[in-house]
DNA sequence: TGGACATCAGTAACATATTAATTATTCTTA
DNA sequence: TAAGAATAATTAATATGTTACTGATGTCCA
């Protein structure tokens, strides 16, 4: 039998908690959550989001993201409006003041990853992320 | 600046879901979660542990380890004692009904992990591994 | 056209994640 | 050896993860 320590989602589970260890501090210095931050790089880059896509995009449960939309917009940095097309959907973007924060956050962001780059090869850290994105396409 | 998708934690993420759902399924119909079946695995292989040890083998707080054990126990899974050199200490072990429960699922766990490398070439799964175990052991 | 069916957002209930604080024990060193 | 620092486990408080379910809307076809 497989040693505990082969499970592939533990060794994912793992690898994920280091890499957030360079990104973790500078959140919470903000007060932010890192699915927070993955909802507001998620608006940032795309204008503005469905709500069903937007979890989608940020591997997020439905329910998981409404408390989060909803402490967002408490704070200011969201604001949701029905679709016209479709009284059932919401589409979710950012406050000025959200999009300043990131513009604010982002460039610290980058420099952490570039520190995390240059102890992780880059050449090699392009190959996880192909054998990542492949794997995500996988199903049952 | 990186797309909002070329990030790393997001990918480890939709590439953890991806695997996860290959089991989640097979844990739900035994009413188990994943973090209770990471427990089992982990004092099934080690025999016994101590909490700290067992929290850090199973990518788990110290917080949530405690409300899992509490859980396990009360279903009959789990026993603890007293380290007698340390009385700060307290070692888990498995109940002979847990033994019995691992020893019934294992084999479905490893027919669905065999249907899984048939879909992921077993070769790209092992540098997978490596740049996994590599990444995991980085810090800041 | 209206009723079965699907879809979307949200609620409910429980389990886990995260940080800070607390308690009990052990270690250290003045 | 006694006070202070360190460690292990827990509790507290809040945020998120997970599944099942509800309510509102939309689609489709008899």
């Amino acid at each position: 039998m497989r040693k505990f320590e082969d499970s592939l989602p533990l060794q994912l589970l793992k690898a994920r908690e280091a890499t957030m260890l360079f990104f973790r501090p500078l959140l919470h210095e903000n007060s932010l959550t890192e699915q927070q931050w993955r909802v507001l790089r998620a608006l940032y880059a795309y204008n503005e989001l469905e709500s069903k896509e937007l979890a989608n995009r940020c591997c997020l449960l439905s329910p998981s993201l409404t408390g989060i939309l909803k402490r967002l917009e408490q704070q200011g940095y969201v604001k949701r409006r029905k679709s016209e097309e479709d009284q059932r959907r919401t589409i979710i973007s950012l406050t000025d003041k959200a999009s300043e924060l990131f513009q604010r956050l982002s460039p610290e962001v980058e420099a952490r990853y570039k520190t995390f780059t240059e102890r992780f090869d880059e050449e090699k850290l392009k190959q996880l992320m192909e054998m990542l994105k492949e794997l995500s396409e996988l199903e049952p």
